[in-house]
RNA sequence: GGUUCCGUAGUGUAGUGGUUAACACGUCUGCCUGUCACGCAGAAGAUCGCGGGUUCAAGUCCCGUCGGAACCGCCA
């Protein structure tokens, strides 16, 4: 077995014989001596091998990413590399042993300029790549402080199905025939929502589990169709027990993995205010470029895209880029216009501020009233420029919070390294869905109502708010949770105000509706996202950094090739026919 | 479901409709005893994703298809 890493070693090592094991990262034969890069995964440490050896013939066949088993002496260098751990010493080979050939690998594992899709075809040569086993190394600590953490706060991890029940409401679920109750499908977890809140019924007061969850969506660059949750549920609790275990729970992570301190509390910002002033559920807060309202100082304006939205009962809004009016071109501008778009708007009005006046974009169509009132209300400076949405609440909000995202990536506002953490709160319980037509969860069906709405559940919806919370951090969501509805009638209230019918309760969630009758403890809880969580802490945006074996955007797998067709006996066993 | 972008030696890229498809790294061979991005000399290596079309002529233009990436919808 073998007993070492190659930076175990260093200066106060030398003269020791040692034994070591790994991979040829690089051979630089100079005619007489020969060094190799004897890489493992601590790191790499280098070998010397004298022409006088006897092992010199052997060591002459060695090749890139050839397995090794060398004996020697640690020595220090006659000259010293600064730019490895080991770089103060290196082993003269006595013997050594090549363990397995290697063919050339299919991309130079030094280089970092690889593209994605050949990594994966490859991922078992990605992974010996110092970047992504270094982002598996810190998803690991983040598990292994999250266990030691939860288990020291009284918690216990249970697991819980993977084959599972089907459940409507929220993402399509991947389904999993049954062989023995033919024609019948199981489902993989969304969440382990459901079974948690019944751990709670059963008793066991503090829960948590690293949960795998499907869920049968399309990708993104955040988003694969497996992933992993730290799911916790705990009775007996209100909001702020939750978001205190769970910001402790983080400052815990931050310092441990990264050394960074955490200031509790977190602020925490309710779901319309961070709408209106980030338009976004998930503000990033490392910058400012806040959405204004600047309904009121268009209430009487000749510009008639402005006087439309104001007769309509619409929002404008507006953003200011300070200092940076000549970084807009003409084509710039054109170019963010057709962003916005993608988000909805028709257009993207847009004003300078140059030599004390208003210029370009919609400075024309402004009254002087209204250029004072700008003035005054957003602090206008010389070389500012504003952009306006003008259109429903929602569309402009959502398009000007994506826009001030994207500007200040570009004109690169974000400071590298930093943290901004905060919890949106007030979440409202319902969102109207167009393509259902009615009202559906804006969390899950089993989330609390604040207490004074509750009556609201069937008469006035979109007045109605949760006890739900999300922990948001540089714009990404990286948890979130609530208190759970632990009352019965509570409970089927909401399933009516989803318009669920009687029959749909009691056929997906009758056992579950069932279980509240017998002491249903006050409970609630919270899900971290753990690849966010690492994306956050590995300083990528790419979710694939922070997984082993991760899909493409249409759910593959380049290496292994999942999905694929299956023998025809495997269905006829499940009687299932597959129609194209 | 929609929008945009990308497919050229092993890898990463360049490539005005016109000669033998170029460069870097890697690979292989030879030389080289202190390299660590080793060096020097040489060699091999391409069905330009696939199919069709336009053209005297297509890696290049057009259509389709397959694969990849980002975004919108979707993601309780």
């Amino acid at each position: 077995m073998k007993k070492y890493n190659n930076t175990d070693f260093n200066i106060n090592n030398v003269n020791e014989s040692v034994e070591l094991y790994g991979w040829a990262s690089k051979v630089r034969n100079l005619g007489g001596l020969i060094f190799i890069d004897l890489r493992d995964r601590s790191g790499i440490i280098q070998l010397t091998i004298n022409p006088d050896s006897s092992c010199y013939e052997i060591a002459e066949k060695v090749r890139n990413e050839y397995v090794l088993k060398v004996n020697g002496k640690i020595c220090e260098r006659a000259s010293k590399n600064p730019k490895i751990k080991t770089g103060d010493i290196e082993v003269i080979v006595d013997n050594i042993e090549i363990l397995n050939e290697a063919a050339t690998p299919i991309f130079e594992l030094d280089k970092d300029d690889v593209l994605e899709d050949t990594r994966l075809r490859y991922r078992y040569l990605d992974l010996r790549r110092d970047n992504l086993k270094n982002n598996l190394i810190t998803k690991h600590k983040i598990m292994m402080c999250t266990r030691k953490f939860l288990s020291d706060n009284g918690f216990i991890e249970v697991e819980t199905p993977i084959l599972s029940k089907s459940t409507p409401e929220g993402a399509r679920d991947y389904l999993v025939p049954s062989r023995v109750n033919k024609g019948s499908f199981y489902a993989l977890p969304q969440s382990p929502q459901i079974y948690k809140q019944l751990l709670m019924i059963g008793g066991i007061e503090k829960y948590f589990q690293i949960a795998r969850c499907f869920r049968d969506e399309d990708l993104r660059a955040d988003r694969q169709p497996e992933f992993t949750q730290i799911d916790m549920e705990m009775s007996f609790v209100n909001e702020d027990d939750v978001i205190d275990i769970t910001e402790k729970l983080f400052q815990k992570i931050f310092k441990e993995v990264k050394g960074i301190d955490i200031k509790l509390p977190l602020i925490r910002m309710p779901y319309n205010e961070a709408i209106d002033k980030y338009g976004s559920d998930k503000p990033d807060l490392r910058f400012n470029m806040e959405i204004n309202n600047v309904d009121d100082i268009f209430k009487v304006t000749d510009f008639k895209v402005f006087s439309d939205t104001i007769k309509n009962n619409d929002n404008i809004s507006c953003i200011k880029v300070d200092e940076k009016s000549e970084y807009f071109s003409r084509k710039k501008i054109d170019e963010l216009t057709e962003f916005v778009k993608e988000f909805g708007a028709k257009g993207l009005p847009y004003v300078k501020y140059e030599n004390n006046e208003f210029k370009g974009g919609i400075s024309k169509f402004l009254s002087s009233e209204e250029k004072s009132n700008l003035i005054k209300k957003l602090n206008i400076k010389n070389n500012d420029i504003l952009f306006f949405g003008s259109d429903k609440k929602d569309i402009v909000k959502t398009s000007l919070g994506a826009l001030r995202c994207k500007l200040a990536k570009e004109l690169d506002l974000i400071k590298k390294g930093e943290y901004k953490f905060l919890w949106v709160t007030d979440f409202p319980s319902f969102e109207w869905s167009s393509e259902e037509n009615r009202y559906v969860s804006s969390h899950h069906p089993f989330t609390a109502p604040k207490d004074e709405d509750i009556d609201k559940l069937l008469t006035d919806k979109a007045n109605c708010y949760s006890k739900a919370y999300d922990i948001v951090c540089n714009g990404y969501e990286a948890g979130g949770g609530s208190i759970r509805i632990h009352n019965e009638e509570v409970q089927k209230k909401m399933f009516e105000a989803l318009e669920l019918t009687k029959e749909d309760i009691e056929e997906k969630f009758g056992f579950f509706v069932n279980a509240f009758k017998y002491g249903t403890p006050p409970h609630g809880g919270l899900a971290i996202g753990l690849e966010r969580l690492t994306m956050l802490l590995c300083e990528t945006d790419n979710i694939k950094d922070v997984i082993a074996f991760p899909k493409t955007s249409s759910a593959s797998c380049l290496m292994s090739d999942a999905p694929n067709i299956v023998d025809k006996k495997q269905l006829d066993e499940l009687k299932i026919e597959v129609n194209l």
